[in-house]
DNA sequence: TGCTAATTGTGAAGCATTTCACATGAGTAT
DNA sequence: ATACTCATGTGAAATGCTTCACAATTAGCA
């Protein structure tokens, strides 16, 4: 299906490929401090173990960066990633559960750097409410959805205990927040428009004990 | 390519399969906590928010597990997967830096409820060598390879930053460990044989992002 | 025992994604 | 200029994954 949309139409962009653009823009932001002035999709490929062919089909969705014979412009192309991705800005986000992911989460830099900036945090526990954490004060999971508008929160990471988190989520949603990222091994039901991803550790696990039972070799060498 | 083995051929089996065989998993472990004595593909399908076929298709790889007319019955389905996932047993998991998100793997729960033990710690920080994390002493990561080797560990979580993770990894495929978990933004270099996951939350969250400035409506609701 | 309803297992069809292959355009050197 | 090389952008082919659709099989019941 086409999403015809503002000025452009836009096709369906699959899942790999937007995830091969978060690879791109790391990739090109690791040549640039390498100071390449162009990169081709053959280097790319290579850095990334994909095909040339797969580099430029992504790319191609989103216009025409390159130049033939020359290859892309780097820290043009990294700009243009970054806008495509929507990670030329900052997002506010919050998270729910002060826990040992949560904690965890607060403290990765890996999310500052990228502009996903964690301004919120709750939980229910009267030990951790009002408590700081990197500079923010834990807040009661009861205000939540006040809380999440008059901070015009963004995102949520979901934290919590698999039990509760369909509450959480419930509560998120009517707070008029549209991305949640749950760590919690649940399926959880949102509205459409509701945009959610799982992120589950025991599932790559699993992965890796099928793979070592069945002497599996996964095409093109695993999940990268 | 079909991989001939042992005493029957197995086909290649894909990533989503094994994902999908995780989910059901989880809700055939439920089921059972509900008394249900036998599930429909049709309700399975419903929890996992996928086409009774879909179901049907992936166990179908790996035997006939169900009878017409009724179903599969939920225990023995659990215990089939269980099986084909290899996760009917215990796995001895070593955790490579033990900062922001080491300290939480060794705590989270669900690794050791599906068997993955994490029986080894390993820093290089001398304040944390020699110190307790949940029972387990941190060891120096200087004898990373010998200790792998001695204390039979199967599978390694590397939770350090991405400026070293390359030389840990090297380590770690020295001590002939085939099968890695990877939290470090980076693309690792393994022979073939090795299996590595890489765990990105920040390519999750950039995910999210594109979606909310798309307008995005991933087909079938977006990552499970 | 025979009929009905339910549900699996699976080839084949339908889609989606990846790879191929090549025309096209840009830079370079003589 | 012209020729040569390199590398993009893209239809078309190939491959892979999902869904369809239906024969086969079982349970339940009259």
């Amino acid at each position: 299906m086409d999403i015809p949309s503002g000025d452009t139409a836009r096709k369906r962009i699959s899942e790999s490929t937007i995830h091969r653009l978060s690879r791109y823009f790391r990739t090109l932001s690791l040549l640039e401090k390498e100071n390449f002035e162009t990169v081709s999709s053959k280097e790319l490929a290579k850095r990334e173990k994909l095909t040339p062919a797969q580099v430029r089909k992504d790319l191609s969705f989103f216009g025409s960066f390159g130049t033939r014979g020359l290859g892309y412009p780097v820290a043009e192309l990294k700009a243009k990633v970054s806008r495509i991705l929507g990670i030329d800005r900052i997002w506010r986000v919050a998270l729910v559960g002060v826990g040992n992911i949560g904690s965890a989460m607060v403290s990765y830099k890996e999310f500052i750097k990228q502009g996903f900036h964690i301004v919120k945090l709750f939980d229910n526990d009267q030990r951790k409410i009002g408590s700081n954490h990197k500079g923010i004060i834990v807040s009661d999971i009861k205000n939540l959805r006040t809380e999440l508008q008059d901070d015009r929160i963004e995102m949520v990471i979901v934290a919590v205990p698999a039990t509760v988190a369909q509450y959480i989520v419930d509560d998120i949603v009517k707070a008029e927040v549209k991305a949640i990222l749950n760590f919690a091994p649940i399926n959880l039901k949102v509205p459409s428009g509701v945009h959610v991803r799982n992120e589950n550790m025991v599932m790559e696990l699993e992965y890796l004990s099928f793979a070592m039972v069945n002497h599996h070799s996964p095409k093109g060498g695993g999940k990268a």
